[in-house]
DNA sequence: CAGGATCCCTAAGGATACTG
DNA sequence: CAGTATCCTTAGGGATCCTG
């Protein structure tokens, strides 16, 4: 009955001990402020007053996120200067920031068909042939894997 | 620059006013115990009392937490009753509580590869072959797609 | 434009005790 | 086992005002 087979029995010892993943990351950023200020800046948005207006925040709590995206290595300010103009900031998504984008995906998927009757407003096109894109489970042979077909193990030290 | 090309200029229009599926996602269920339970779901947990120790929150927060994952159609209340026992409830995922996963799966890779030095406890094996699993973007015309070649737009209303 | 300071409100969640 | 009830603490975030 469960969807993960696996490692069940001795799974208390970590589940429990904050080893999960999932736990580090919804502890690290899992509010909907940050949810939806990184959400911004893969839309192309850096500078702060507009992450405080599009995301639906006041300046006080935008401030408080994305130092807190900085912090955490998400996101870099980054001095400029425009003509006659004195020094700005922008923030700009890191690796570890971009590397975030299919958590917001499949946050969006699953809004998309659970939480809006339309289908969600928006979705992503391969730019190469205009098809709509969607989150997938692949193996490292290649092959498409649905829920049902995992297995859950602890990670083998093997390799890297 | 912007990860996402497409309907940036109308973007404040849908954006600000709580269309965002991630936006909805988030609020209807971006809590960490949410998510938690949901993980624990998967991996079968089934009785409340499991839930609430081993995602490590007192009885009170796991009967909140189960009660609006039940109200908003994730899980449901099983009634159950072993032979000499009086009735008792299960919880067990929905179809849409079951298609979350990506989203659990998603945090986690993300954690595994950012927070966790170890690479994380624990990974996922296509059953068939062995193969380590993660998720992958990809085309309704079959083409794997990197971030970078997405394109944004809103949703057709043109067929399904 | 890019914040910081202050005050207040609300939701999440711990601790503890009690019920069927 | 499956909860409910009460009390308390903390973090997120709104509102408002101020600074460089």
């Amino acid at each position: 009955m469960p969807l993960l087979q696996g490692v069940l029995a001795d799974r208390d010892a970590w589940s429990a001990v904050g080893q999960c993943s999932i736990e580090k990351t919804m502890s690290a950023l899992g509010t909907k402020s940050a949810m939806l200020i990184m959400r911004e800046a893969y839309y192309g948005t850096t500078r702060f007053d507009d992450f405080a207006h599009r995301v639906g925040i006041t300046k006080a709590a935008a401030a408080a996120r994305l130092s807190e995206l900085v912090d955490l290595g998400l996101m870099t300010r980054q001095p400029y200067r425009e003509p006659g103009q004195r020094t700005r900031q922008r923030y700009r998504l890191t690796e570890m920031g971009a590397d975030l984008f299919p958590v917001l995906v499949a946050l969006m998927q699953w809004g998309d068909r659970w939480l809006d009757d339309r289908g969600g407003p928006v979705q992503y096109l391969h730019r190469d042939c205009g098809e709509p894109v969607t989150l997938a489970l692949r193996c490292a042979a290649g092959h498409e894997v649905s829920s049902e077909e995992l297995d859950l193990a602890r990670r083998r030290p093997s390799k890297a």
